[in-house]
DNA sequence: CGCGCTCATGTAATCGAAATCATCGATAAC
DNA sequence: GTTATCGATGATTTCGATTACATGAGCGCG
């Protein structure tokens, strides 16, 4: 027996004809064996599984693929993986997806566009049934999709919330959530607010920004407010909030649009020698697991990370099960979690 | 004309055969156009190019992997994508998968052996093209296919090493580093050091455990260990901390297997009103990126996790190659990085 | 001038399961 | 007692690409 063949043996998996003949029934009995059992005898049935484990058969998920044209999964990409809000969020996806016997296929753009186009390729190609898309951006060919096939596409986003892309989405009231801490901290007793937004081209940070110039023009505060703009990441909490810090009139209060920013405030705060909250309150946005663990506790926007998850998914198989005619834009619960790192200003400056 | 087949004609993709008729060439030859371009005239290259971004086509993807029994997929399962550790290993695996054409099929086990199960399952179904796991448990299923097949089986291990599984795989000397780390501690005068591991099931937790002993031994301080054991979260660090703080004679240094039980160990320190690194010394495991970042600055082993994700995808796509003949197992580099949550102990006690 | 060779392309089998249609025995309806 | 009906199963086509093999034109060389 030549070693080619017998390697070759070893490695091929039994095929459904194989379970047939072994059953002494057709390929078409077998097949109704998975996927519509109740239409066949019980008799047969148990003959067809007795074939199925002795032969250790397992459908092949190409061919079943390609006549059904569905591949039971869905494509999520995600700005950065190895964000813990995006890392939690997908956690809540992948669960909702494999309870409903879908799997995930994730893509970590990197914020990079060449990356969301080369997934899009990729669904495009049908290798996944649905796209969830965690960023803001979608791919051109992906929008003209949207707009040939409208809400039935089986597109949706999780997190951000544009109403020109035609897209169902799950997210929370940005805008109504940064107007919250900023009464938090005018509440408190300051006034010169300082605040570090997302890239401007987010929708997240275009709400949230709107929310916090709503809230202080309610307050006559708007003139007192200082910005720097962020990109999410701790590095930059550290930069921006240092610039914050080293101008005239320094705030006494700092609001970052996500927890590693306020992770890098932190930061910040101690190389200047200033104390958080003493001399500095701090708020973050996201509420990671770890928001809780710094020092000062961070106080911070609660954001239902997997049920974002979980909402996104039912809203994607609402649209692939066909149900589901009109866009929904769902608004999640959030919450102000107030913690150590807010406090009244120093004194009365 | 009846809608649904207004929709139907909307969402139906242009097959090859579409594009062969368009071009006025064969199946054949498109099909050549792409995974051959060389065997085919420049001239007939570009007519079929046209017909392609004329129609949109792009080739279905069921329909090659069914001829082609490759999914250029790889299988990636991790005990839960939510750990920053964890998350950065996947993103190198997905960096390096992508380069290499292949995307990543995410499985968030949660620990839970029936998550396993199912994404063996998925994997004996030709999913994917290979297996990349993360924890340290191989579903018996994938164990009898290693049993068969031997070191061409395309199942790589990441991080943890168990040589009774033979699998190739990538990790660092857990049990140098673990050992650097209580050099470490002795080094500035601690004798009565706690540890706090992980699940010993786990062979990462194994190792370092020997690390840990045989550094005790060698300087005679076995006995003075004090042994707590945790699941590497942050929650089971506060308690594990706070067990060890509690007892007589308490440990003026703390060991924690990950940096997210070291985050509790903080918190456990300081809710006994103790100071870090004053009163006691801690150490964590990973460097994930928010260890320097923490309330003090978190001494802790650097684990090069993207380069793990980078290896492993190696490994396996040697195997998939049919380069690789034998098991490799790979040691990437540690590092120990010393931050200010070391000092020396109180005082002589 | 014809043989063989190369190069470009076409023809058709194939991958493995799903689904449509056909079959056939048994039962119910009239 | 004949005919619809139904339930269980089999035969066959189909999904869309890849690829081994066939074909045929063009060319060089003796």
């Amino acid at each position: 027996m030549p070693r080619a063949w017998l390697a070759a043996s070893v490695a091929r998996m039994a095929t459904i004809l194989d379970v047939a003949q072994d059953a002494g029934v057709s390929t078409a009995t077998v097949s109704r064996v998975f996927s519509a059992p109740e239409l066949v005898l019980e008799a047969t049935r148990k003959k067809v599984m007795e074939a199925v484990n002795r032969l250790g058969y397992e459908p092949n998920f190409a061919a079943k693929s390609l006549r059904t044209l569905r591949t039971e999964k869905i494509l999520v990409t995600v700005p950065d993986i190895s964000n813990p809000f995006f890392s939690q969020v997908i956690r809540g996806v992948e669960e909702a997806a494999l309870a409903a016997g879908y799997s995930v296929l994730l893509g970590d753009t990197r914020h990079e566009e060449a990356r969301e186009e080369q997934y899009a390729a990729m669904f495009r190609r049908k290798e996944a049934d649905g796209l969830i898309f965690l960023g803001h951006r979608l791919p051109d060919v992906l929008a003209e999709m949207v707009a040939a096939k409208g809400p039935r596409t089986p597109i949706v986003n999780g997190c951000e919330f544009r109403p020109g892309l035609a897209v169902s989405s799950a997210h929370i009231d940005n805008e109504g959530a940064a107007a919250e801490v900023m009464e938090h901290l005018y509440g408190l007793g300051h006034t010169r607010i300082g605040v570090v937004t997302g890239p401007l081209a987010s929708p997240i940070s275009g709400d949230r920004l709107a929310g916090v110039l709503a809230a202080a023009q309610r307050r006559g505060q708007a003139s007192a407010l200082r910005m720097a703009i962020g990109d999410f990441s701790i590095e930059s909490g550290v930069r921006q909030a240092t610039e914050l810090l080293d101008q005239p009139g320094p705030p006494t209060a700092i609001f970052c649009f996500s927890d590693e920013m306020a992770m890098g405030a932190i930061e910040a705060i101690r190389q200047r020698g200033l104390d958080c909250p003493r001399d500095v309150s701090l708020v973050g946005f996201d509420d990671i697991r770890f928001a809780q663990y710094l020092s000062p506790q961070l106080t911070t926007v609660s954001q239902p990370m997997e049920q974002i998850g979980h909402e996104v998914v039912r809203l994607l198989l609402d649209i692939l099960a066909d149900r589901a005619s009109a866009l929904q834009n769902v608004t999640l619960p959030h919450r102000l979690v107030v913690r150590s790192s807010t406090a009244p200003p120093p004194d009365p400056s």
